[in-house]
DNA sequence: CTGTTACCGCACACTATGTTCTGTATCTAT
DNA sequence: ATAGATACAGAACATAGTGTGCGGTAACAG
């Protein structure tokens, strides 16, 4: 990729993160994010189609990170083979912490719900490899709760309770949700 | 209220009921939902200020309906004097059940997240008069995990999984959230 | 019967969108 | 180092949707 486009790439994501704290998202224009970013208005488009693929492009560029398997080597906490569903669940809370910053932003107003459902999309990959439903209970409706009451935990964590460590938020987790 | 008003108000809102089963909530425009309530412009404006303010009172007006305690003595349901917090929640999913057609629509794409959130609204009030949270846990966080849990599970249940009973779904909450 | 109110429908200013074009700067490969 | 490709700036443009305003008509209430 050429270093000219990374760089136009990033003035984008940076200027919509800044302007995702004073604004709301629908009330954010493309203009706005253009003169934030001080890019010419047909560089945007060159870059996104619209303002929503634009969200959904800083989402994916944050989920990649959160949910590699390759960055669990680089940590100097020891999960580097989940044995356990809470270990991994865990290990996704504290990659989720490291890119606190960035996240914090997403969860203002519409845009949170947004980000959400993609985080959700993720985690029903996880959790379908691990999670085991009581046989009273529908797969899928387990499936759908237990992503959603995760989901939600993040977002309760992130926004307002930050000083929880991944450990306890996980203790949290599995101590509502029986699965 | 005046019989003009209220023709144009049903009016309105049918028209938009209608339109969410073809089109999602963000790509349907004023224009559209004037075009199929066969309304003229103005009197759109004269009734709500903004799209959004629509989905909003369409939202109020059902739930409105949902959790009023009125209905109790109507109901054939014997759950008058609601003994217990599971029998609330069950009354509370019969009367969503009779909104059904309704709330349908209203799932679809991006409204239907507008919809959870203001479903969320009033089941903090219902929850937040019969929930017992244990001591190891913050309250706030017990709550928020309850309510989103909940309503994830009529979210399953009207998309998708409406044979269900209102039992049956009660019974398969209070199994999969433990509070 | 009379004043009030809701509606129609048409027009208008305004804002945001997405595209297109030309010239310039920056990168890449031979 | 030079040549061709590519990304960007900046401006112009058509398009579409928004919200408001006004005169005329029909339905309502007392």
């Amino acid at each position: 990729m050429d270093r000219r486009q990374r760089r136009t790439r990033s003035l984008i994501f940076t200027a919509f993160s800044t302007l995702l704290e004073r604004k709301s998202y629908t009330s954010m224009t493309v203009q706005d994010i253009i003169d934030e970013a001080d890019i010419g208005r047909s560089t945007f488009y060159a870059h996104f189609e619209t303002k929503d693929e634009l969200l959904k492009a800083l989402c994916i560029e944050i989920f990649e990170h959160v949910f590699s398997d390759e960055l669990l080597s680089e940590e100097n906490h020891d999960f580097s083979h989940h044995s356990t569903f809470k270990d991994r669940i865990t290990h996704i809370l504290y990659h989720l912490q490291e890119k606190q910053q960035s996240i914090k932003g997403l969860f203002s107003g519409e845009c949170g719900e947004v980000f959400l459902r993609y985080l959700k999309e993720y985690l029903y990959c996880v959790f379908d490899e691990h999670i085991i439903v009581k046989d009273n209970i529908p797969r899928d409706y387990a499936m759908d709760i237990a992503v959603a009451a995760f989901s939600e935990t993040v977002r309760w964590w992130l926004k307002g309770h930050s000083d929880y460590t991944p450990e306890e938020i996980s203790r949290f987790y599995f101590e509502s949700v029986d699965i």
